[in-house]
Order: structure tokens, then sequence, then C-alpha cells
RNA sequence: CGGGGCGUAGCGCAGCUCGGUAGCGCGCCUGCUUUGGGAGCAGGAUGUCGCAGGUUCAAAUCCUGUCGCCCCGACCA
């Protein structure tokens, strides 16, 4: 292609808008513009990309057994209200109504809609196992669309649902899928990991995330130092504490603490070391109002506690709740007579003694009080955040903490779907069975902008090689005929082989070429000048190291070929 | 949903406090020169100042409303 005959708007200044690496290369490579909020425009160059990652993603999958179909965007409401999600997906799911005042809603995800399809058209257990898959726009309407395509509301997924005919044959599928992942990511070049998952709104009895490792993340993993074990911390188990404190229990005494109410303000009050202190929050459920403890250094896991009370949403209770109840001011509250309430603890406070906490009174806490002695908790179990240092889960060693972004997430999700919907077989005995299904997504636009995130300087973008809109850029430096009829003749030989070339004929001077091209991220540039013709040499340089060879225009396409036949190419 | 901020030329921004002529840089157009890392000189074009209403002789500027966008928060008392 000709860079005169392609939109490639490059922007020399930062946009004011970008906040993240892949957010303003993308902008300012001229591959995204925004439409609204998390919506976005992929221009010719980024279109390209995002084929070549559908491509990557096509051939595993393919290769891996599953076959491609399509999907509507728009579903209607009947699908979701059987599957109860019409209620339960929240705002998160834009829904609209048709000129017959019909309900529907645009896909966020697709398991009713491809369950209706399997139920009407699998009877036999013959017909199973079935793995579909569609690459295909998705809405959902996030709360704050951010990063550019890192967390837009309408994006491309790549979403597949397999149907097995029971749960062997579902571990199977699933394994199938989670590696043709670790080969989808591993040939866009990036450097992931697979964790442990929570299932959120999609269900389910198990899952893996596809982190890619940046510090931009939005994800929090931890992984154990040694061994296999890694995990989203949403999902991360913490094991009990190994023993209990030594000391023996002391009179509980009421002190006065004016005005301190964090734990910080209270544990250098107090002169104690946060492990000391037991936190107490209130929560409101749906049902009730609830109070959690943990320790002062400790961090509650809203979705182990979801889990614990059997809830799906749950929120700090808000401070005239908080007053109301406990008869304090947020930051007092504590677990000693606190009446009306239920208690539950994270595990780690069974193991503690004398401990401070709040005595439901404005500027006052308790110190040495005991869990046994002096207050009820109904329940105790795992109900904070792993964290760096803890114990592995399974195994030897530590956990160690890192940020990760979500590119793919697959789903063990039983028979969640097909029992709601009636997808039922007739097994080998005639009798009616429920499809054990799977699901896996790959957000197809944050793969690509996770790929920035890793690869990427000062300039611009350096692209893997397998998913680099061109493979060079070829840069000719003047307007004269000597460079042209060169700069021609290179692009024939090397286009003819199915090399990918973005010919800059713009009649621009060097150094913006040089920097667009910088810019865009083509792993090689291919730079014909006049000084380098006249001793029959061209330039062919390296995007990532900078690292140029002079070399005859008759040796380039041979080098070129040398070249990215050490890369994974699609 | 809460808090904060921003909407002025294609992009990045100033002007608004204290009402009166709409400005700067980049980009764009023309010409000449230049030509291996975002050129120089000269000339030029481009604005419903987000939108609607109000105050005023007069509004980018003040007031009200509204829409859009961005950031932080919506989890640790």
């Amino acid at each position: 292609m000709r860079t005169s005959q392609m939109l490639i708007p490059t922007l020399r200044e930062e946009p004011g808008e970008a906040e993240t690496v892949s957010h303003r290369l993308l902008l300012r490579a001229g591959m995204i513009r925004k439409v609204a909020a998390g919506i976005y425009t992929y221009l010719p160059l980024g279109l390209r990309v995002i084929r070549k990652v559908e491509a990557i993603i096509r051939e595993e999958m393919n290769r891996a057994g599953a076959q491609e179909l399509l999907m509507p965007i728009a579903s209607p409401a009947e699908l979701w209200r059987e599957t109860g999600r019409w209620d339960f997906y929240g705002k998160e799911l834009l829904r609209f109504k048709d000129r017959h005042e019909r309900d529907f809603c645009l896909g966020p995800t697709h398991e009713e809609v491809i369950t209706d399809l399997i139920r009407r058209e699998v009877r036999s257990y013959r017909q199973l196992p079935l793995n579909c898959y569609q690459i295909q726009t998705k809405f959902r309407d996030e709360i704050r669309p951010r990063f550019g395509l890192m967390r837009g509301r309408e994006f491309i997924m790549k979403d597949a649902y397999s149907f097995d005919r029971d749960e062997a044959g579902a571990q199977v599928s699933y394994q199938k899928m989670y590696d043709a992942y670790q080969r989808i990511f591993t040939r866009c070049g990036l450097t992931f990991r697979a964790v442990e998952a929570d299932t959120g709104l999609i269900g389910g009895t198990s899952s893996h995330e596809f982190m890619v490792l940046a510090e931009t993340g939005e994800e929090t993993i931890v992984y154990a130092d040694e061994g296999a074990y890694a995990a989203n911390v949403e999902r991360a188990e913490v094991l009990p504490p190994a023993e209990t404190a030594a000391e023996s229990p002391r009179p509980l005494r009421k002190v006065p603490t004016p005005g301190v109410r964090t734990v910080e303000e209270v544990t250098a009050f107090l002169k104690i070391p946060p492990q000391q202190l037991v936190k107490t929050l209130l929560y409101q459920t749906p049902k009730e109002l609830i109070a959690v403890l943990v320790r002062g250094d400790h961090e509650v896991n809203e979705i182990k506690l979801k889990k614990l009370l059997g809830v799906v949403e749950i929120e700090l209770a808000a401070p005239d709740k908080v007053r109301a109840a406990t008869g304090a001011p947020v930051g007092f509250a504590g677990p000693v007579g606190l009446r009306g309430i239920r208690i539950v603890a994270d595990q780690s406070i069974k193991a503690l003694r004398n401990v401070v906490v709040g005595a439901n009174e404005a500027d006052t806490h308790y110190v040495d009080a005991d869990w046994e002695r002096d207050f009820a908790v109904e329940r105790f179990a795992d109900l904070r955040n792993a964290r760096a240092g803890d114990p592995s889960p399974v195994g030897q060693g530590q956990l160690r903490v890192a940020r990760g972004i979500e590119v793919g997430h697959v789903f063990m999700l039983g028979a969640k779907y097909s029992q709601s919907m009636k997808a039922t077989f007739l097994d080998p005995q005639g009798q009616e069975t429920l499809a054990v299904m799977g699901c896996y997504g790959i957000g197809v636009g944050r793969t690509a902008a996770s790929a920035i995130e890793q690869n990427h300087d000062a300039k611009g973008i350096i692209w893997p090689a397998p998913i680099a809109p061109f493979h060079i850029h070829l840069l000719p430096l003047s307007q004269s005929a000597a460079v042209t009829e060169a700069t021609r003749s290179l692009y024939d030989t090397l286009t003819q082989t199915g090399i990918e070339v973005l010919w800059d004929d713009r009649d621009e001077r060097a150094g913006v070429k040089f920097n667009d091209a910088d810019l865009i991220g083509a792993p090689y540039q291919l730079i014909v000048g006049e000084k380098g013709l006249a001793q029959g040499l061209v330039e062919l340089k390296q995007r990532k190291t900078g690292e140029a060879a002079r070399l005859p225009p008759n040796q380039v396409l041979a080098h070129v070929q040398a070249l990215l036949s050490n890369r994974p190419i699609s």
C-alpha cells in the first residue's frame, strides 16, 4: 500500500484525552478515533492490526476443532428472561425497544442466543461435542469506559461456546480451548499468564483468565514464586493462619481515641501494629446489614464475601446507616456489643488475641478484646484478599503480586444455561440429558492494545511482526527518479512474495517519514536514500533495536524473508 | 451514582477573574529555497467560542438550564 492512498492521520502532538500508552499511541499513529465514550472507529491501519489478531484466532480456533458462525448483535429480551439475566445483568446491558415496543438488547455476550440455537438443532448425543465461535462486536454499557481499546463499551470479541455430552467431555473441550489460547497469545507476541479466576456475571463452575502482564493492567494477580499457582486476586485463596497468638487474654478495656478513626490513625495513636487491630466493616446486602471483621492490615475481598453470604449485590453501608446501626460515626464500629447484626470474620481473626476494635461509641475503642470472650462471630471464613508474602495455597512458596490485562477468559459453565434454557439431547439410552457447556472469550482490540503496552518506546509502537499492520515500512527519502525507481522495484519484489509493505510515497522530509514510521511501528523499515543508492546500497532497519543493515537492493528480499521467518508469521 | 475538571480553528492550548476588536503553536493552502530524524522565508484560508435560554447598549467572558467528554471515587472506616 502507498501511504498517499491510505487514511493515516498521525498526530504530532499528544491527544489530550489519552492516558495509557496504548490509547495514546493508537490515536497518534492514526489507528483509532473516538466516536463517543468507549466507542471507536478503527481506521485502516488499526483495522489491519485487528484483522491480524482475528486471523490468528481463527486459525487456532479452527485447529482446535471449533467452527465459526455469526450471531446477531441485537437479541430479544425473551431469551434473556429465560436465564434471568434480563434482570441480573443490570445497567451494563444496553436495552431498547423496537417499533412494536418489544424489548431488545445489544449482546454483551451470547450464551442465550447460542444455547437457543443449539437446543433447537441438537437432539442427539451423536451431534456432540460441538464448539461454535464467532468474532463479533459486543456492547457492554460500562460504568466508566477508559484507556481506549482497553475498556470500551463497544468492542470486538471472539466468543466460543462448547456443548458436550457430559462433564468429562466438557473438560476436554475446556482444555482444548485453554491450549488454543496459549498458542494464540504466544503467536501475538505477548508475555502473558493464565490464572485461576472468578466467574463473575457469566457464572459457571471454574475458569481461567489469560493475563497480559503490564503495569497498566486493571487486574491484580498473585502467583507463587515456586510452582505453578497463579490466580486473580479476586479469587486467590488464603490459607487459614498457621498458629494462634501465644499471649494470654487480658481484661477488656475501653480507651478514648478522640478523632481517631482510620487504621493508620488508630495504630499510630495506640502505638500498636495494624495486625493487632480488627476493622469492622458494615456491608449492606439486599437482605440486611452485616458486620465483617478483618485484620487492620488486610482488605476485604467482596467477591468472597458475596459468595459466603449467597448474595449478588453488596456495598459498604452509607455513613448514616453505620451511625444508625452502631450508634457511632464511621470509624468507631466494633463487634463488641453490636446488637441485631450478624458478624462474620476473616479466618485470620481467629488467631488473634487482645485486639483493638471500635467501641460503637464516638471517639472510643476497646483494647484487649477477644473474639471468644467478648463478641459473637457467626462464621469465620476466607474473606480477605491474598497479598504478597502469603503462603501459596497449593504447595510451596510465597505469593507475589503483579498487574495484568485480561485478554482472554475460559469458563466451565456446566449446565447453568442448558438447564435454564432446556438445552437437552437424547443420550444412547434415549434419556433426555442436559448439555454441559463451556464458554471462551478473547478481547480482540484489547489484545492489540496490550501488545502496545508491552512493545513500545518513546518514539512509538513496536509491533510484534505477526500482528503488525505491515511487515515493512518502505521509506524513499527523496523524489528523485533513481530513488523512486529503486523503491518501486523493491516494493514490487517484496509484495509479490506476500510481504506486506507500506510505501511512504509522500513528498515529505526524511525526518517526518522516520518519525511517522517509528510511531506506526512496523517491525522493519527499508530506507532508500540518494547517498546510499549512489553506492548501490539501501538500509534495512529493525524498529525494535534500531539496528541497520546496508545492503544492495537485490539482497533485500532474502534478508527480509530470513528476518520474518524467524518469527511465528501467520 | 458521588466528587472534580474541561468543551474556543483539524490537533494542542491561551483569552473568561475585571463584558466591548477571537488569539498563539502545530497542521492546512500558494510560491521560492531546502531535502538522512518532525525545514526556512514570504503570503494565505479556516471559528454557529458545545447547545438553549436569560441579564446587558454589548456575552467566549456573568447567570440558569442542558448535552458531551475527561479524571478520581463508587472497596478497607
